[in-house]
DNA sequence: GTCTATAGATTGATAGAC
DNA sequence: GTCTATCAATCTATAGAC
């Protein structure tokens, strides 16, 4: 009978959903990274994934639940690059690793970082919580260190949370104006050395900026 | 006759229209801001501007010829601003001043400042020759005038790109995530200290991080 | 689970009275 | 110039065969 080996066969058929799911989540993102919530359409996104439309509804009740799901997704990964802003490091090692994971994600997650940025252009009308409760304690915890680094001396006096929000700006621009980048760039993506030049840049301004003298260029 | 007094009849026709004009350009700056293109609907911007939907037809023949104006009129604020970074200036008036505008720019005119990420972020369908062409040209020569700063010994050698990039990113963010920025400030709006302390501090951190400590703040 | 067909609501745009 | 009424197209979501 089917019971007899029960677990293989569920992993078998919840692996399968969850490879169908990511698929769609991943075209999903694409979509609504580009239009927007109410711009995009489920059938761009059924073109995008290679699926009949009514296949969305099958895994996705509704087109909310469908976003809700990718922007949740986008969170998971925000927090993961967050950790990456270690409590107990240095100053400058705590801000150039920071930085550097934050240059990476802008990489490699661009269409993610899209989508962010129109959820909180439109007011954040999702993940309006996530903004008053995760993201608002990881913020004043980071504040709270950065002003003991500057009672102790470590860095020059500035206001933590402009400096966050430099942070932020600047690392996840690279992501969400790729393209004018890129045409700024001859029509061209940036290249790996390019990358690592602009990480470089980034931190060696922002960590100068700030009193760190034993910035990274020249 | 109607002709006994063409000028001024035909003053006061034009400048109602005008005012119409503008009327429904700034209801559909903020529908679009917070929509995108895709997701604002004509109906949205009728209840914005508190005229019945038709009337919206009338003035601008088409949704997209409606946003290719609102778009038009935030790049031309643009550049505006980007002629508030002269070229004859000191590197630190001339940045000073650029940002400064630009932080300016960001608190009073938040929406065009999303329109315009919006647009980017969906590859510019709309103004990729504006990006070719005034833009591109503009970056170009400040580029220039950064790396003569750089030979000079004005400034640290620092990819000019990238530092443009920075400004950019770092003015608007204050614009384009103002809700994240206003959440994170206990769900109030900034306040006039406040927007001084971020300028400043943002002109500090640049200045500092390209070698002109003789920036602002301690 | 996958697909075609379609229902029901909403969209951009227009016609035509005033 | 302004407005109500409405069309044709498109949207989200579902029904039902396979």
């Amino acid at each position: 009978m089917a019971q007899a080996r029960p677990a293989e066969k569920t992993d078998t058929r919840s692996e399968a959903r969850a490879e169908t799911e990511r698929l769609i989540l991943d075209a999903a993102e694409r979509v609504f990274a580009e239009h927007g919530f109410g711009g995009a359409t489920m059938q761009a996104i059924a073109v995008a994934s290679g699926l009949p439309k009514a296949n969305l509804h099958y895994y996705f009740a509704t087109k909310e639940t469908l976003y809700r799901r990718v922007v949740e997704r986008i969170f998971t990964i925000w927090l993961e690059a967050a950790d990456s802003f270690e409590t107990s490091a240095s100053p400058e090692a705590a801000l150039r690793r920071y930085i550097t994971r934050k240059m990476d994600l802008s990489r490699s997650h661009r269409y993610g970082s899209k989508v962010w940025a129109n959820e909180v252009m439109q007011g954040a009308p999702i993940i309006q919580d996530y903004l008053e409760t995760t993201l608002r304690d990881w913020t004043e915890t980071r504040i709270a260190l950065i002003e003991r680094w500057i009672a102790s001396g470590a860095i020059r006096p500035v206001e933590p949370r402009w400096l966050l929000y430099m942070i932020w700006a600047t690392t996840q621009h690279y992501a969400d104006f790729a393209h004018q980048i890129e045409t700024l760039n001859g029509g061209r993506a940036l290249s790996d050395a390019q990358w690592q030049d602009a990480t470089d840049t980034v931190c060696a301004v922002i960590l100068r900026g700030i009193g760190l003298d034993a910035g990274g260029r020249a």
